[in-house]
DNA sequence: AGCGAAACCGACCCGCGAGTCGGTTTCCGC
DNA sequence: GCGGAAACCGACTCGCGGGTCGGTTTCGCT
């Protein structure tokens, strides 16, 4: 793998193009469903949005359902990526680990807003399959947070608590004030909301 | 007003039945608006649940958005008077209200699952105007615990903390852990979750 | 009994929007 | 420079569901 190599960027030159318009039409999509909710937002106004047309857009997702399902998937792996490099970097202290995934997660969801009303809320429109998707996502999250949440436990450095739940209930803390807050009803700064937000998760655990 | 006036049971004697089918199609709304979500429940199937046809419907709401109208309201009405006894019933030490009217939250969403389900999601499918109309609902609510927060605070009864942020962030626990209960995600009875909750939310409050 | 209004019925209307399809453009490989 | 496939276009179809409407039943009142 020499430095020069000129081929590795261009990616078999035809595809890219493509590629992008993905990336447009999931954009818009996300846009779109989060503004107007997902009944409401029409395949032909998503087209428009991202700079295509109808037919153009169904040359890329089956079905409006399929394009849902890529949005919410695209999302989850954005989170599951932040998430995941912010506690590798972390290091092996718990508590620093489960700080480093709420600033991630807050970080990654405050920069993209509709992302996040997307998954909190449009998922449910879309019928069952949809909603269990995210409600597995969901409950991946969870699941990180109470393993570390777990860890911390036998270490001593928590009251005794019900990991699981708590970490349940910490997932919910984050989402109502990031849901509050991205609608406009709170007035604290990003960075202020954090620190309040994490004094409350860590005294909850009974540091 | 003698104690013996027997009309002001009967109420005009031809109103009750119209009342009691109104109530069908509230709870028959309420129920397959939040299985089906808002878009997919039809105003057909709908009266058809409720024992009635859909002209007799519109005869009790003149639109669809009318109908969820009716049903956040009255599920708001439900909250309201629950939380305000309980908060009356709990007398004036800051602490036990809160708890007073969490309970209170806990069991009336506990025992109507549906109806959170719409409160929490299907609002959002129904256009701009009725989240609006949620979220004011919501605020409510916490204003109610933040406005009980700050007094503990003054009494220097919890650690520093912004009330209104705190409470937002206890409604938001209460919320998800609710949520995933009645979605069969969280293998706990009912009482022994209210009771974990309690002690994470007391301690993030600092007592 | 019998009038009149409230309550209810269900077949029908009609706009909207998801999905289709025959065509056109773009661009890669040779 | 030219086949041919991938990418894209937009007019059209068509079923579904919210809303309507003329009629029928129920029931209070006198």
């Amino acid at each position: 793998m020499p430095a020069d190599a000129p081929p590795a960027e261009i990616e078999t030159a035809r595809q890219p193009r493509a590629e992008a318009r993905r990336g447009d039409l999931l954009a818009a999509a996300t846009r779109l469903f989060a503004e107007r909710g997902y009944a409401a937002a029409g395949m032909d106004q998503i087209a428009r949005a991202a700079g295509t047309s109808k037919g153009g857009l169904y040359f890329h997702f089956p079905t409006k359902q399929a394009l849902l399902a890529a949005v919410i998937g695209r999302a989850a792996d954005l989170l599951r990526k932040r998430v995941a490099a912010a506690m590798a970097a972390a290091g092996d202290d718990p508590v620093a680990r489960s700080e480093a995934a709420l600033a991630a997660l807050f970080r990654t969801l405050a920069k993209h807003r509709p992302l996040g009303r997307v998954l909190a809320a449009e998922s449910v429109a879309a019928g069952p399959e949809v909603r269990e998707r995210v409600e597995r996502i969901e409950d991946e999250f969870v699941a990180l947070i109470a393993a570390e949440l777990r860890r911390a436990l036998d270490l001593g450095l928590t009251a005794p608590l019900d990991p699981e739940l708590a970490a349940r209930a910490w997932f919910g803390m984050v989402r109502a004030c990031i849901s509050a807050w991205a609608g406009g009803r709170i007035a604290a700064p990003p960075g202020e909301l954090e620190a309040e937000l994490r004094r409350l998760l860590i005294r909850s655990a009974g540091a």
